[in-house]
DNA sequence: AATCTCTTCAACCGCCTCCGG
DNA sequence: TCCGGAGGCGGTTGAAGAGAT
């Protein structure tokens, strides 16, 4: 049990356990983050070792107030992606997820709280039950699991070659929407979601994109299809780098 | 000056997926 | 095929500081 074991420390690092930390990755590197506590001297756990590296000692990182085009980009992902803050992270230079996940928590959610309700929790908020948010989980799949998956998607949509998912071109699998003996494959709204967005098409199988609004707000849609703030087109957005993982049969 | 309330954000927790034995 | 370990993620907490009374 992580965390279990007697008298690893928790709580607010000091400047010494961040110099052997950093001392630690700068020798070894990134990863390996099991090996970290002991080859750094630290009486902390590998995740409190990784957490401390990825949101605040490594290099770049960018601290401080966000920028507006920052703070714009967040919402527009936000309303694409949902709570996936280790994307939306990807997407701004210098940010860590953690980073965006808090000042979406402290100051953006205060001004798209129309768009949630309350929970039994008064620190968390929900979607409304009238909007959908369409959440891509992207993965890496082994070649294998791609073509039984496949097949089976396709098998399961004999009766519509619309349907049919294709392998001629590059093919981005969503996580599975349900599994199937074991495996899974996507959704046929997570298929239709990633072939659309990959054709920079602006509609997307009917569903509303915008968590925050009944209709979909073309122009805002449009900016986030075509560039973000960065320059990147939507292509460079979704598939440069991973998770967003293209695979090629 | 003292106390209370609110805000911020670093860190923890629990869960999920992947991978290798 | 199963199982355990590791990496990674999002949700949540709580200490510390700021602001209000």
């Amino acid at each position: 049990m992580e965390g279990s074991s007697l008298r690893v420390r928790k709580g607010a690092w000091t400047e010494e356990e961040d110099l052997l930390l950093k001392k630690c990755i700068e020798k070894y590197g990134e990863g390996k983050w099991h090996q970290v506590p002991a080859r750094a001297g630290l009486n902390r756990c590998r995740k409190s070792c990784r957490l401390r590296w990825l949101n605040y000692l490594k290099p770049n990182i960018k601290r401080g107030h966000f920028a507006a085009d920052e703070v714009d980009l967040i919402i527009r992902l936000h309303n694409l992606l949902g709570n996936r803050w280790s994307l939306i992270a990807g997407r701004l230079p210098g940010r860590t997820a953690n980073d965006v996940k808090n000042y979406w928590n402290t100051h953006l959610l205060k001004k798209n709280i129309d768009t949630f309700t309350k929970t039994s929790n008064p620190k968390s908020y929900q979607l409304k039950s009238n909007t959908k948010v369409i959440k891509p989980r992207p993965q890496i799949l082994s070649k294998r699991n791609f073509l039984v998956n496949l097949d089976e998607y396709n098998n399961n949509n004999n009766n519509n070659n619309n349907n049919r998912a294709e392998t001629s071109n590059n093919v981005v699998l969503a996580n599975c929407g349900d599994n199937h003996g074991g495996y899974c494959f996507p959704d046929h709204d997570e298929i239709m979601w990633w072939e659309n967005m990959m054709m920079n098409e602006k509609k997307v199988d009917g569903h509303q994109l915008q968590c925050s609004a009944n209709d979909i707000d073309e122009s805002v849609l449009d900016q986030i299809m075509n560039e973000d703030n960065f320059g990147n087109t939507m292509d460079e957005l979704f598939l440069d780098e991973e998770p967003w993982n293209v695979f090629n049969p």
